[in-house]
DNA sequence: TGTACATCAGTGAACGCGCGTTCACTGATGTAC
DNA sequence: TGTACATCAGTGAACGCGCGTTCACTGATGTAC
């Protein structure tokens, strides 16, 4: 440690473009992708207007890192989950009901994700890739069954998606995440009492990280391996 | 029928309107919603742009119109299907099949719909809609089975939406429409056996309307019914 | 039937504003010798 | 240790452009008498 206080150069290059995503986001929960300007960006983040183009060539490059961003959180959130063991229904119920009590209790993801007319292509493929991988493991060990691999993950993500976002509107009350995920284990073959047994299990949940969200707060192997990608 | 080939104003009024409506959905096909200006729109329609203000006060109040219009037009299209009998398994299976298709065959449909960036929610919360009530009378008749209502509509309203997008996007094959469906029909409570011959029945297609849409193609009842809402 | 009037969709010009983009610059920080 | 230089994040002013909004108007059509 050098100097206390102060930082290198590619440090505050890193806590500027953080400011920018962090006013973005912002500017997304208050308002809407509507709002995204540079000049308004730039502003909320303490910066002369053409400042920004230090870090994005425009608003759609930093729309795509801040959907890099969402996602690395998440999946350093879950991370935690899926290295406890290789159960994987297990660890699939708890993934599903770490998400879905993401959209209930972190303040502002909802809005973020389903009412700020962000592309959330790339946060939504990501997180379905990383369940259809869990998914097509747990057939091939013969603890999941599936006639068709593809309908049955397109059925389970786009479920939990319906579901996330009729708990945002309010539509289901948070008590319907667990008979949710218990319902989506039975689609995935498990028996009704062994997917209510692990859908309802009394498991610790790590608190999500507050928005708005920072590159610096995510843990480094998830930084470095998502933000280039 | 008076003097051929004049229209009173009330029809000029509902033909510029409509090219208003055309002209809106080529941009946001063609380009998204970024796109949509009062002067494009106009424009494209063959007005001076300031007669877009007879019509709508912004641009929201033609979006809202514009969903409106998706919604009245789909669900005209699935009248035929409800109507046809009380046999409602069978109509959920045609109902979603019709809808899937529609995705996959509509041209447009999907870009509108899932690539434009419109806020899709009013389009989407009305097919939520239509299809709770259809599941909550099956299930009030007993021929549908579901622990928790709320939930059940939720994962399988999600399920549909989460399909269609995979379809749109190449990730599903259209031959996945009709697995899809008896996987559905399954959740509902039927046999593997009635889920099968019910999702794979060789039933009728009604071809859906070409887009762009406009309120004078969609028959009168859903036009007056849903222009208002 | 003819004439005067009312209605209203559509015109076209004007306005001020906020936007994205560029660029020569300042000044703090790190580096070479 | 001291001095000169290089780097580069951030500044601030300027630009032209397309936007939404307003409004007096035109001219076609329908209505009253």
């Amino acid at each position: 440690m050098k100097s206390p206080g102060s930082f290198p150069v590619s440090d505050k290059r890193a806590r500027t473009r953080d400011q920018l995503l962090v006013a973005a986001q912002a500017l997304l929960v208050e308002q809407n992708a509507g709002a995204l300007g540079i000049r308004q960006i730039a502003l909320k983040a303490g910066l002369v207007h053409g400042s920004f183009y230090n870090y994005y060539p425009d608003i759609p490059a930093l729309i795509e890192d801040l959907s890099g961003l969402l996602f690395a959180s998440h999946a350093a959130l879950v991370a935690g989950l899926r290295s406890g063991g290789d159960d994987l229904p297990a660890t699939f119920a708890q993934v599903t009901r770490q998400t879905l009590r993401l959209i209930v209790e972190g303040d502002g993801y909802g809005r973020l994700l389903f009412d700020a007319g962000l592309p959330v292509d790339r946060f939504v493929s990501g997180l379905r890739a990383a369940m259809g991988a869990d998914i097509a493991a747990g057939v091939r060990r013969g603890v999941f069954v599936a006639d068709d691999l593809d309908v049955a993950i397109s059925l389970v993500a786009g479920g939990i998606l319906g579901v996330a976002v009729d708990l945002h509107r309010g539509a289901l009350p948070a008590s319907a995440i667990e008979p949710v995920t218990a319902r989506l284990l039975e689609t995935l073959g498990l028996s009704a009492a062994e997917a209510r047994r692990l859908a309802f299990a009394d498991i610790p949940f790590i608190a999500p990280p507050p928005l708005p969200l920072r590159w610096q707060d995510v843990p480094a192997p998830f930084r470095e391996a998502l933000r280039a990608a």
